[in-house]
DNA sequence: TGCAAGCGATTAACATGTTAACTATACTCG
DNA sequence: CGAGTATAGTTAACATGTTAATCGCTTGCA
């Protein structure tokens, strides 16, 4: 069942047991994950990616787009859809920047962070009802060797 | 910069640590590794998840869709699409199942196989440069913690 | 036998992922 | 100053993710 890099000699074998493995293997923890938090945001009528934006508003006054991209780590035209469908509902506000008029900053409304207080505590107990299945200290070990390996291959930052 | 579980005491913390950090570590870990992929699964004209499909298909004669799916963890509607199109693209054929009228039995063509057979050892390579800038034993050791993680969430099986 | 429930595959509807092109603003360097 | 380049945000087009509904076939069971 579990894999042995240092003894795969056939091409197929390594394709089978590594390449459908890892980014795979890293998909299925994390929908392992999502598969909590999905029924929980969806009560609140509320995506994922939606959620991330909302949180990451939270805790900032105010972001730029590029910024907000960053922080909740969406790809910008996924964020302008996100931002245009919540600025609809009245959950953000935007205003101009005060030295660069090609950057918009964003802000959580009132009723965005209402919205955010309701949501964040039931969030906050699915973590700790994961951290507690799997095992605190197993988690620690399995975010460092996230940081790790995302810092090995130069995801996120500018190469 | 790192996470440490035990210290957090207000929810705000948490949540900026814990909460943005485990399925969004798990999605730029992915998201650093697929990188490095997609733009040579690109110039093969194949997305992510067609590729995976290739790949199950090459390992087996036939399978249904329902194994497919379960194999190359797709949901059922996105494989109707992709199926449908490496249909039209003759990558693929579809045979009646023997004794399950409902089922379908998917296979790769003469076509399909070459296919597999061109982008494969370019899967390859990258898989191997990955394991080497991340070092081969830290990598036995993520995989061990994501598939722990996976079991001890319940991801992918009948829950 | 016959019907209710379950299952495999598909379709529908909407949200996001991904790449490319585009607009407007800002920078930079001759 | 001004042409060329870079950047922030948006839009476009297509592929996938996600949930719900549908349709035929199969199975369990009275």
């Amino acid at each position: 069942m579990s894999a042995s890099l240092a003894r795969r000699t056939r091409a197929s074998d390594f394709l089978r047991d590594i390449e459908l493995s890892l980014p795979l293997q890293l998909l299925k923890a994390r929908e392992a994950a999502m598969a909590r938090f999905r029924p929980m945001l969806r009560g609140h009528r509320l995506t994922e990616q939606q959620w991330r934006v909302i949180r990451v508003l939270a805790a900032s006054e105010a972001l730029d787009g590029r910024e907000l991209a960053r922080r909740s780590f969406l790809l910008a035209p996924s964020l302008t859809r996100i931002l245009k469908y919540f600025e609809m509902q009245k959950m953000i506000k935007r205003n101009a920047h005060a030295s660069d008029q090609r950057r918009v900053l964003f802000a959580l409304t009132a009723k965005g962070r209402r919205l955010f207080e309701q949501v964040a505590p039931h969030a906050e107990a699915l973590y700790v009802a994961i951290a507690s299945e799997f095992g605190g200290q197993k988690l620690e070990t399995l975010y460092e060797l996230l940081g790790e390996f995302s810092a090995a291959l130069g995801g996120g930052e500018g190469e």
